[in-house]
DNA sequence: TTGCAATTCAAACACTTGTATGAAACTATC
DNA sequence: GATAGTTTCATACAAGTGTTTGAATTGCAA
């Protein structure tokens, strides 16, 4: 067992390092000078430099979709086995864009770290990332339920628009400031998850109280 | 002059490579060698690895935003100089989608290439990358012309979800496969069009031409 | 304390990267 | 056809990568 603290103090290091400028240029020799401990311990404590990002993946992912979840089965249990589909949604995003956004000072390092993960896909990464499929599922399940008449494709595609823009707006937060001159605010994070939900429900819904698909118009 | 082929084979071979394999693992000798000529002809034709890659990000991206406001200024122009919000997103997602999705083979590489640039962020595209505000601005411009009653704020949010929706739907688009079995028909690019661009006029003309916002509940 | 395993450390290793060099081959002009 | 300029080529270089090694140090039980 022993001091365990050489073995923490990388993982917070390396964390921080690949939250704060990605997998491509952070070197081993990057995370052992932050966390102040020697060359070798990475590959002492964790076998090579993959199994220490894929540990971080792994710990990080089932943290995250534990939260989602409870979230999720919680709102289900109080509506008796079905929750309101803009609850669903916000369980899905909501999450996430609470760690990324925000003052710059009470972000979570743990949650821009998976967002660098959810881009970036590096190999040890990637080779575990498609279990998340089955933590979608879930989430398409429950959706279902909520929207009984609504065909698995509609539901397939507001499940995706409800990540896209969740992840997009997280990773470009910079450019949208820039663009909107400061106007959006980005900090305000309880709006900016209403936004997303408030779309993703209009997405999944449209056409169901008023009258037909709206959609499909312009071009070919 | 000269024979220039040296020059177009190194160009063509290394957005291929670049567009299939991301930044991140494409070595100069990976495309010396797909391109048939030798090691030096990079350095001697481009003068560095980040000089040829940020020719490469400058030629595609005139070219694809020349596309994009050509659509756009075709669209206001026979509308009286105020085009429907559908057609201006359109112009807006439209290309990039059907160069990146849709059946393997008529996929095009340079729009791949865009993708991966919009992507990984590498330093010599990050630092041109800036210039790219100027070209959404446009676009802003005639969203808002075509929805003068529409905030600032609303504008910028919904041009940002239309551009998450349309590349995380690129980007995403093998775990979307996976995830709906099938179900979510990517070759279909029109389609795919269809719904992003009726999503993001959703979130744009809600609760302006039908009863009241439908958005913003949930949370808090 | 003694002994033994776990841990740390400096150093080196093997490999890959982008770049530089100088000679060779080519091309076109006179 | 000789010459000057351009382009190709094999090769070497310097720097950086993750990993390994084997000796030193530590911590703990007998």
């Amino acid at each position: 067992m022993a001091s365990d603290h050489t073995r923490s103090a990388i993982l917070a290091a390396a964390e921080r390092l690949y939250a704060d400028r990605g997998f491509g240029d952070v070197t081993l020799r990057d995370i052992v000078a932050a966390a102040n401990v020697n060359l070798a311990a990475v590959n002492y404590h964790f076998g090579s430099k993959d199994e220490l990002i894929a540990e971080l993946f792994v710990t990080r992912s089932i943290a995250t979709n534990r939260e989602r979840l409870r979230e999720l089965k919680a709102a289900e249990e109080q509506g008796g086995g079905r929750a309101p589909i803009e609850v669903i949604l916000h369980a899905l995003v909501g999450p996430t864009l609470r760690g990324c956004l925000g003052p710059e000072n009470q972000r979570s390092t743990a949650a821009r770290f998976m967002i660098r993960a959810s881009i970036e896909s590096v190999p040890p990464i990637r080779r575990i990332k498609n279990r998340e499929i089955d933590h979608l599922r879930k989430f398409a399940g429950a959706m279902r339920r909520a929207l009984p008449d609504r065909s698995d494709v509609d539901i397939y595609w507001g499940l995706n628009f409800a990540l896209a823009m969740a992840h997009h707006t997280i990773r470009e937060s910079e450019r949208l400031t820039k663009l909107s001159e400061g106007k959006c605010d980005l900090d305000d994070v309880e709006d900016v998850v209403a936004r997303v939900v408030g779309v993703a429900t209009m997405a999944l819904t449209a056409g169901k109280v008023e009258a037909k698909a709206p959609a499909k118009m312009a071009a070919r």
